[in-house]
DNA sequence: CCCTTGACCAAAC
DNA sequence: GGTTTGGCCAAGG
């Protein structure tokens, strides 16, 4: 059994470039409610280089947040084609990748 | 083993 | 439509 961190990054693996998730789909995914914990699972982070966690976000849209820092993950996330808008995705919907 | 801490979420105000 | 409230689960101290 793999522990839960384990199969977020697995999950989080699969998300090709260009496309986004949210820490709920990710726990429901997981069959869990564990919202928080996802987060803390990206938080700790130690496939950093494997694990896309700056293609999560919130399910209202907001960003959430970075090690790198906010602001660098808009970054990343624009480069990538999605728009931002104060911190927050403008279609989120339109991104959002189903696993 | 108890308590605290989160990069959360949905509903209520 | 911004802000508060209560609930949610796993990991770490």
């Amino acid at each position: 059994m793999k522990t839960f961190n384990e199969k977020c990054y697995d999950l989080l693996m699969q998300i090709p470039k260009g496309k986004i998730t949210t820490y709920k789909l990710i726990a429901e995914a997981l069959n869990t409610k564990a919202y928080l914990a996802v987060g803390n699972a990206m938080k700790n982070n130690p496939y950093v280089l494997t694990v896309p966690c700056h293609r999560v976000v919130h399910s209202n849209g907001n960003v959430g947040g970075y090690v790198k820092g906010i602001e660098k993950k808009i970054e990343i996330l624009k480069s990538e084609g999605i728009d931002i808008s104060n911190n927050k995705i403008i279609n989120l919907k339109k991104y959002l990748f189903r696993f």
